[in-house]
DNA sequence: TAGCCAAATGCAAGAGCTTACATTTCTATT
DNA sequence: AATAGAAATGTAAGCTCTTGCATTTGGCTA
């Protein structure tokens, strides 16, 4: 055995297995197309070379890669590795590959992956949230690579989405908070400008609070990253700046999670004197003492059918259907009423 | 504008700039090979006409495709989307793209996946653990694709990985539970023969029972699926089966995360009653009430490490050197002295 | 057994890029 | 101003597969 031995083409099959490559590219891709004994013979001669078909040439001469790029923020966020890992089964199941690319919540960083993702072949992309900048629409428009917005939903744009309506679903929580009795909300959350689920979520609270005929200007509103610190010294910061407050809002769990230690370490007793509200419902929220109340994200549905629409789209050119998912309330043990 | 313009080619650009095709693919790779005056000049017209290279044709044409592969057993585990995010992140730096799947800890998929990122153009793959039939092993060979193993080190083998040694990490936390007079253990683990990794720690337990002159058939073993719900299920079945243990070590934080649960839920207190002890080190661990005592895995070292070895490999031919790295033992409220 | 049609196979033209080598254009020297 | 040598650019072959069309094979029918 040479060790400069070239890794064998489909030539080198047709030639082993005395046909020609035509029949042996056919025995691969629609092997129901060659006799039995045929297929048989050069199945054989395909195990003895080890033969792999080589990914440039066959995407080159078919014009398809079967790959699908995911463009997520962040793969150390539960909420999206599990919605990419539904995502991804689902690929799988139907013979395509993910390509994935993340941009740490990063604008510029999203145009590099898109572009990159699609040099690398893509056939389509997944992406999060809608806002992104008209050049990198009207680039994939001229990549002729259909881009799929999950995450969100909103029936207004025509861009189709499969996701839910994160404003619609954080006014939801949001009332049931005034319900109880809260008046001081807070609300901490990420950069609303790069972030239209952020926005949406915080729009969704000021619905709420119009709705109830309070002031939407009401909200005491905390900027930060994700991240559990970040969550805790956003709500220590928060209860400086608004003492009166009774219920805190976080973007996601983490952040969610994050303040109840520091609520908790401030000897705040939750939710007696606070109220903490996540978002994402991964299983952090469950694990969290006390278990947190959250929006519950239907991730794994939002992979899964992301990905079942994508593949009819490449495979049969089945135009995207927007797709509206519920988000759920899950009211576990940091919401009561307000105090007093 | 028509709807069926074919997507450009390096030719039309090459025609828009009024150079040949050879100048516009040294201006995309060896930009500082061409006049400046040219370059402008090209770029304009890429800009112009949203070109993007066809990616199977300069795979073909330049033999590569800056592509790594990465195989885990699920990104629905912390550690490993961790991981991952590190891996992708030094890999972006250097202009390669990853690709992943899934095994869902099982063997059959993971050959199948591993054929599929090869086929897929995958220039090297990151796998976790060494354990896998040497048919696989042999096929990489044949396809001359590197693979690195990760997640696991062990200097008797060959094959390079960069890693940590699950069972001496293992062995020293067994240890210090011993030297803190527990006597009964039990160990709930993943199905030890397609898991290297939980065969490993399970070694290693019964190596520091052997060192302390305990019997290693002592250890009460529950093999379950990794995931919450199943760690609260182990846990009842050891305290049913085994109720004299003092201490439950658990394959990873998940599973302990649910023991810790389900210990609460059965009346037990944590850590008086019993110990519970984790492995990998996740933010459940940390968020985890009582704060769970675990292992901690150098997910983000591994992956940067990992992703550095490979880009040098295929860029300069460096071979990939072994790198053992360490799991460092962590001691939160979960672990404390035996009862009586 | 001749003849027809469908099934199976083969032929060969691309697909879009990189790169070795050839050619042209500069730059600097005399 | 002529010219060597370097820098910039061009030419064209080659990378490996798919697929439309042409040809062969084989099973039936008459």
């Amino acid at each position: 055995m040479s060790k400069e031995q070239p890794t064998p083409t489909l030539q080198d099959v047709a030639t082993a297995a005395k046909v020609s490559t035509a029949t042996v590219s056919r025995c691969l891709n629609f092997p129901d197309q060659v006799k039995e004994k045929t297929r048989t013979k050069v199945l054989k001669a395909i195990k003895m070379l080890s033969y792999s078909p080589n990914f440039g040439a066959r995407a080159m001469a078919s014009r398809r890669t079967d790959t699908i790029g995911a463009i997520i923020p962040t793969m150390g966020n539960a909420i999206f590795a599990r919605g990419l890992q539904a995502f991804q089964d689902e690929l799988h199941q139907h013979g395509f590959t993910m390509l994935v690319a993340s941009t740490s919540y990063r604008e510029d960083i999203e145009e590099e992956q898109i572009r990159a993702l699609v040099g690398r072949g893509a056939d389509a992309l997944l992406l999060i949230g809608h806002a992104r900048s008209p050049e990198v629409y009207r680039f994939l428009e001229a990549q002729a690579v259909p881009a799929l917005v999950t995450w969100a939903f909103d029936a207004s744009l025509s861009r189709p989405s499969i996701g839910f309506d994160n404003q619609k679903a954080m006014c939801r929580m949001a009332k049931k908070v005034i319900d109880l009795g809260h008046r001081n909300l807070a609300l901490v959350s990420a950069e609303t400008i790069l972030n239209d689920r952020a926005k949406a979520r915080q729009l969704g609270i000021e619905d709420a609070l119009v709705a109830a005929n309070l002031c939407a200007k009401t909200l005491h509103i905390v900027k930060t990253t994700y991240g559990i610190e970040e969550g805790a010294t956003a709500f220590e910061q928060v209860m400086k700046a608004a003492p009166q407050t009774t219920a805190v809002f976080c973007g996601n769990d983490v952040l969610a999670v994050g303040a109840l230690r520091k609520a908790r370490e401030l000897g705040f007793k939750v939710p007696q004197d606070v109220s903490i509200i996540g978002f994402d419902d991964i299983e952090l929220a469950e694990i969290a003492y006390p278990a947190l109340t959250t929006v519950h994200v239907p991730h794994r549905e939002m992979g899964r059918r992301a990905a079942e629409a994508l593949i009819k789209l490449l495979n049969e050119g089945t135009q995207i259907e927007a797709v509206e998912l519920e988000a759920s309330l899950v009211f576990r043990d940091t919401l009561a009423p307000a105090r007093n």
